[in-house]
DNA sequence: CATTTTGTTAAATTATTTCTGAACGTTTTT
DNA sequence: AAAAACGTTCAGAAATAATTTAACAAAATG
């Protein structure tokens, strides 16, 4: 029955690759995206094009895409294959590396481009405020939407040093990766 | 000139809601609701479904499906207003709450749906490491799919952790928000 | 240097998602 | 109790996004 046993470990892993691809889809990653990482994540050996290709089923410029959107967030890399001249990828397996390279580097792209359209809107708001012909009603508003801004401006920050810390490593000082469930160290 | 400075001013709160509402596009959040939340977040006072339809110039079901995304991600409220018999709506405008309840509750779920998957994929491997006929082949790749998604299943617990310190606040412990600019503590 | 291989781009098709007006069921008002 | 107001559901239309085939450009081979 060895046909049995490939096809349960077959079965094994595709619950897994259909859990990641779904979570992966809650991030904005696109299911077939999704799904090629997770695929490629069950692989001991770099992937070509053509490898993906035919385990997905697909073309390979709709993998040429997919691989470029992991590479993009760092969770794929291209790795260098004596003999072959193809292309060669291979997944992070480390999912705390996964988790740091995926999010650190959304969290700075997201605090960048609000820190700039922040700035942009502090600048107009003050000249509000400077404005001698400001109405009454302006003023306030002006008032409060710059307030509120300075808030965010905060958090943006905030996501910055986050950012930092996840790409470091620091955060895993202070909530520890454990090294076996049941135990609890106090 | 009273209508210049409006007009800066909802400039100003343009290059921000543009700003916001791409960013959360980058988590999968759909471009009309994320300006939705935007413009609510500029607002000092509830919002009901006709406010929100004249706001954004659109019908009053596609508010009531985005303001339902909203609040199944815990940013924006219903909230009782005296008078009105309508709906009414409060968005976050504690950023560091929107980021506790946004990504609290998505990783909590990722985790969940990880681990059950897990679970179902080990028993099925464990299933084919036990049993006599499987091949040499299968036992091994079983073994390293087992290991592998142990691994796993390590970063999910963490993840669950790290969702709970989220939602609790204790990150900010770890990673305070610190009052101004410029200004380092060590 | 011509030929083959490889990866990407372009255009066209297909599939999916989003949006709207109309209909519906509930609740409130009179 | 009838009428009006409100929010949601539904079906079709419009707009986006994803996928494929074909064409292209770059690089390696012989």
């Amino acid at each position: 029955m060895k046909k049995k046993t490939e096809e349960l470990i077959e079965e094994a892993e595709g619950a897994v690759v259909n859990s990641i691809a779904e979570t992966m889809d809650l991030y904005g990653i696109t299911p077939t995206t999704g799904r090629l990482f997770a695929r490629m994540y069950f692989k001991q050996k770099p992937m070509t094009l053509d490898d993906m290709k035919e385990d997905l089923g697909m073309s390979k410029p709709s993998m040429s895409i997919a691989v470029r959107n992991l590479q993009e967030v760092s969770i794929v890399q291209k790795v260098w294959q004596r003999g072959s001249r193809k292309d060669s990828f291979l997944a992070e397996k480390d999912f705390f590396k996964y988790f740091s390279h995926f999010f650190g580097s959304k969290w700075e792209r997201e605090a960048k481009l609000n820190l700039t359209a922040i700035e942009d809107a502090e600048k107009m708001l003050k000249k509000v405020l400077d404005d001698e012909e400001s109405g009454e009603e302006a003023i306030k508003r002006a008032k409060i939407d710059y307030e509120q801004l300075e808030d965010y401006r905060k958090y943006c920050k905030w996501l910055e040093r986050l950012s930092d810390s996840i790409e470091s490593g620091e955060i895993f000082d202070f909530l520890p990766v454990e090294e076996e469930t049941g135990y609890k160290k106090n």
